[in-house]
DNA sequence: TCGTACGGTTGGATCGTTCCAGACCCGCCC
DNA sequence: GGGCGGGTCTGGAACGATCCAACCGTACGA
């Protein structure tokens, strides 16, 4: 009989090298310390002796050291992963905003070691997603940023305490509690009318979004209280389309058989392409005869002709104050403001401008 | 002296309800089997007895028990998440093809159960990031999508094995032995000049980019074979600048100073908006007068007036392509094809009409 | 001299899953 | 009746990190 090969390999020996990555205990081996010290060396590295400190870090970098995330996610219940529910932005539309503020957000979360994970979900169902990456621990916090009216996400993410901010207030319950940044609307369509009125115009239209739109009437009250505080009356001023370009076009028709009208402020800046577009078919000259200004400054505002003023989102800061918030959120630390609302400028262009020649 | 108290808790026992979500031994416990029955009624179902399949599977929809992913990812080494190093789109180019294309990506992913992991890297070193999460397994496999020229990913990531699949082909190396997928340019600037000649012009000019662009240098290659194979003459027709409106407006205008050109076939739709505004500017109209196809179909082209005819990526198959090909990579499966391309089509709009009215 | 406090370090246990080897039960065949 | 094989299920070990309790000198004060 043959006696059975001991095939176990004893652990304090030096290995073959091993087919993955170094681990920790490579290091260790490697630095003649303990597991532990190496650990403290990367997360408490006040803990160690310099010159032990200094002989592990030389080790690490030799070997090109990363600590394993899964075993550290599942260790430390923290995955550093933001989770993002990224929908598309609608063809037809010039929502190029995401773009921006995804790379912002990318940014941003990087500067604190984290990243951020996109998913998708029903489209008809706002919640889909979200549970089971709570379920199965694979991202610490959310980021939600379709808050459109009702904002299920928002009770549904704290009946589970799931940590995570919103970009967009809560319109509907302004006594809710979580946190959330966002960038104010009326605010913007206030420095869009008031650059109008500077401009020359009096009669001012306000083209827009259906009435149940939060983020549309939030716009629409800083475009209306800024006539109003000039002695102005907005009334029949103020039309509601869907979000399209065609849509917008024919309105505007609609809206210039009153020849007394020579400005638009817009919800977005696919409503402001749609004025552009009836104003070149009345062989009207955008700044000149009448003034436009967009919402969201989107690339299509950028590469428009004749250049479309727009109010311009500050993504970038958005993206701070959201990843800034979300660092207390998961340090179960109080968040210092619950709500944070960042002002957005105006990007002015040929749109708005009187004085300029083709 | 006092008895120290013993804190242990016994392990067989049933414990207090967990704070966190249920794990596989809760499953187990309350399914009265052991923990490996319910690992493979979620893995390999088939294995069990259907009654006892059935009761597991009761259980984990009862207690909502999903696998906690740090602890699987640990233990099969795999992650099922694709990284994407994310560049943001230059402000003043109407690139909304990223949003397009990161959309298809994310539900393609989530098909075969991958999510995408997006992070950022120093703007100035291509390979900056990647490394990190190769050695931290933070993910399966990358997605490269900027393979400008060189594409210096490829090779770094060869080196390390580490699995991924480029969207672009390799132009500096066609014997790289990496998958790819990519889009067939020149297939698509063939479709865009003969949708011209069929409109009837003859004098058809390029609005490109710089030669060192190989994407750039294959599209233009499109137009003018098809311009040779209609038995015309390409020569001095040909115009390269960079990317912006500006740049593409003035070059326009010094090519229209030659009143025989009535068409532009443009490396991208940035281009073909310049080509716009300098027609404004002349008071010349899009379609009618002079035709204009533009390239990638972003959201500007679709909003610009009059709408600007452009060639579309098919960026939902290539995403699938993408995935479907990962999938074999990391099945360890040679790959089927080793590249794929896929073919655009033209969407056309009234900038390429002629028999249009405002 | 001894107890104590403390910085630095150690090995074992643990997170939740899958891999592995083997146990058990049943029916079948010699 | 015993051996065999296949279907089903079990318990221990492992993945690679961090948490924890304890250990070991040294310095200090009583």
């Amino acid at each position: 009989m043959s006696q059975p090969i001991d095939r176990r390999v004893p652990r304090t020996e030096v290995r073959a090298r091993p087919a993955g990555p170094p681990t920790l205990a490579t290091v260790a081996d490697e630095a003649g310390v303990s597991r532990q010290t190496v650990s403290n060396a990367l997360n408490n590295p006040d803990l160690l002796r310099p010159e032990t400190l200094e002989r592990v870090q030389e080790v690490i970098e030799r070997l090109g050291y990363s600590p394993n995330r899964a075993a550290r996610q599942l260790r430390t219940r923290s995955s550093h992963l933001v989770g993002l529910r990224f929908e598309p932005a609608q063809e037809g539309t010039s929502n190029a905003l995401m773009d921006r503020f995804l790379h912002s957000l990318v940014a941003a979360a990087s500067r604190t070691g984290h990243h951020v994970l996109l998913f998708s979900g029903d489209p008809d169902d706002p919640l889909d997603g979200y549970d089971d990456l709570l379920r199965s621990t694979a991202v610490d916090a959310f980021v939600v940023t379709d808050t459109y009216a009702g904002t299920p996400q928002a009770g549904f993410l704290k009946d589970r305490d799931a940590p995570f901010v919103t970009f967009g207030r809560p319109w509907e319950d302004p006594h809710a509690d979580h946190a959330w940044v966002d960038v104010d609307g009326a605010a913007g369509a206030r420095a869009a009318t008031r650059h109008l009125l500077e401009q020359g115009h009096r009669r001012i239209a306000w083209l827009g979004w259906e009435r149940s739109s939060r983020i549309g009437q939030d716009r629409r009250s800083g475009w209306e209280e800024t006539l109003r505080a000039e002695g102005l009356d907005p009334t029949g001023l103020g039309v509601r389309v869907t979000d399209n370009v065609d849509a917008a076009r024919m309105a505007t028709h609609h809206v210039l058989d009153d020849p007394s009208v020579t400005g638009f402020v817009c919800a977005s800046d696919t409503l402001a392409l749609g004025v552009l577009h009836a104003l070149a078919e009345r062989r009207l000259q955008p700044g000149a005869d009448v003034g436009v200004v967009g919402f969201d400054d989107s690339a299509a505002a950028q590469v428009a002709w004749p250049g479309l003023t727009s109010v311009r989102q500050p993504l970038e800061d958005v993206a701070v104050a959201l990843v800034h918030t979300l660092h207390d959120v998961l340090a179960h630390r109080p968040v210092a403001e619950q709500g944070r609302m960042l002002e957005p400028s105006l990007v002015v262009r040929r749109s708005s401008l009187r004085g300029w020649t083709p």
